[in-house]
DNA sequence: TGATGTGAACTTTTTCACAGCT
DNA sequence: AGCTGTGAAAAAGTTCACATCA
């Protein structure tokens, strides 16, 4: 009923996956303990979380299985049905679309996008392809109020802003570049590359690469320009509008 | 140069995919004000962040872009090349073999696995797919620091043991469950339902939904069995994505 | 007896705000 | 004159530890 800290909500979802499985394997209550154990978390944690979105134990037994995931599909909003749109029907599009009518079928796919006129109008997953001109319009019609990205990085930011205008405010953005977008439009992106990176600074860190962490100070190289040694003219930018245009998919991956 | 917060190694990526795509577009020099704009933080997070690892910037300029990138890069470790390995060739490894060279060619894609015999032996992305069984022998011999799992829900945790049996200590994790490894391994989890369930509290939080973060109470139950929980403490870290791929499976999707 | 729910302590992360270089 | 780098303050999130109740 307050404000459910944002970390919390993503452990909630992680909560319910957990308690799906379980039930599946005819586990009819668990101890905040034993959920928490096969979550991840620690059992403190868990039960905060839980706290935070109201009580559904039983003090000296645990927690019905069951009931709990009632309970958290009602707090995650899953018991509306959100219409979704996938935008950009590559190899990662596609897969989507198909999906067997996206997790939990709480998520039925209203429509398919992209630019590729080879694209439009066939059909994926039992839904035809629009035009990404037809966004706003489309997304409109059909209410649909939550869009997946999955178009290279250059072409992201004008579906976005179509999104935006077909009224979606819940964005899953699966191209590798930041969106900009008004205060209450949600966006969470997953970067394949920004994950791995992650991974591999750990790895680094594990083995100590000198590298790493500490920058190969010595190189105190300042003054004037180095690198690139041009002018340093200092190139102010203006962050704000830069497109990042550019439909060669090519270096949309890399980063 | 020491602990760097968890948090800003995740950011760190994301510096570096900004900073990449303004070199691109020519930009020779940014202000943390301007780079942070960009990448969608505040710039006093973005400055400390850059502190962890220490100072590149010039006082009264900013940061000179080929410099920065350079940096990040040293600093999460891509100056080594980290051989990859994925596992379960379904719809979205399949897409992610073929992923050009992966993200910033500075992946190499050196294995392959999949259990369906149909798919064993055939050649991905230029690489031939070695049967799951083979995973301990073939991650050692090729020296694979970074696994990536897409295999449906219920073959993750298997697989994911043969991994790390086979010396693999960063691993990628599509499948829609938690993992359970041991302390010094890392996982870092994407689930596309864990994503779009988050995305389905907010909207469901935005529009007021009655229900939403507070519980219908009233009802009462409970149970008797329990359940325990599992082997060791996994590590959650950020929410999942799921199955897109495979094989059967149903019921790990849903959630 | 046994496990939940939660205030309070503690830790981590974020933000402030400004000294210090260029 | 301008922007970075960073202590110190504030906020957010996590863990303790125990009263509480089935």
């Amino acid at each position: 009923v307050r404000s459910v800290p944002e970390a919390a909500v993503a452990r909630l979802a992680v909560y319910l996956q957990v308690l799906t499985s379980l039930r599946g394997q005819g586990v009819r209550t668990i101890s905040s303990e034993g959920l928490a154990r096969t979550a991840g978390v620690n059992s403190a944690k868990l039960r905060k979380d839980l706290s935070y979105v109201g009580s559904y134990g039983t003090r000296g037994v645990g927690y019905d299985t069951a009931r709990l995931i009632e309970h958290l599909e009602r707090v995650l909003g899953l018991t509306r049905r959100h219409r979704a749109a996938v935008v950009g029907i590559g190899n990662l599009g596609h897969a989507l679309a198909n999906y067997a009518g996206f997790p939990g079928r709480g998520f039925p796919v209203a429509a398919l996008f992209d630019v590729d006129e080879d694209l439009i109008g066939i059909s994926v997953g039992g839904r035809l392809v629009d035009h990404i001109d037809r966004i706003p319009e489309v997304c409109a019609e059909r209410e649909v109020t939550i869009a997946v990205i999955c178009t290279p990085a250059g072409a992201a930011q004008e579906v976005c802003d179509l999104l935006v205008a077909g009224g979606v405010r819940c964005i899953l953005n699966f191209a590798p570049v930041v969106l900009q977008v008004p205060d209450d439009v949600e966006v969470r992106t997953v970067d394949l590359a920004v994950e791995l990176q992650i991974l591999s600074f750990h790895e680094a860190r594990r083995r100590g690469d000198s590298d790493v962490a500490n920058g190969a100070k010595g190189d105190v190289v300042k003054g004037v320009d180095v690198v690139t040694g041009v002018t340093t003219a200092a190139q102010v930018v203006d962050p704000l509008l830069d497109p990042l245009i550019s439909p060669a998919e090519g270096i949309a991956v890399r980063r």
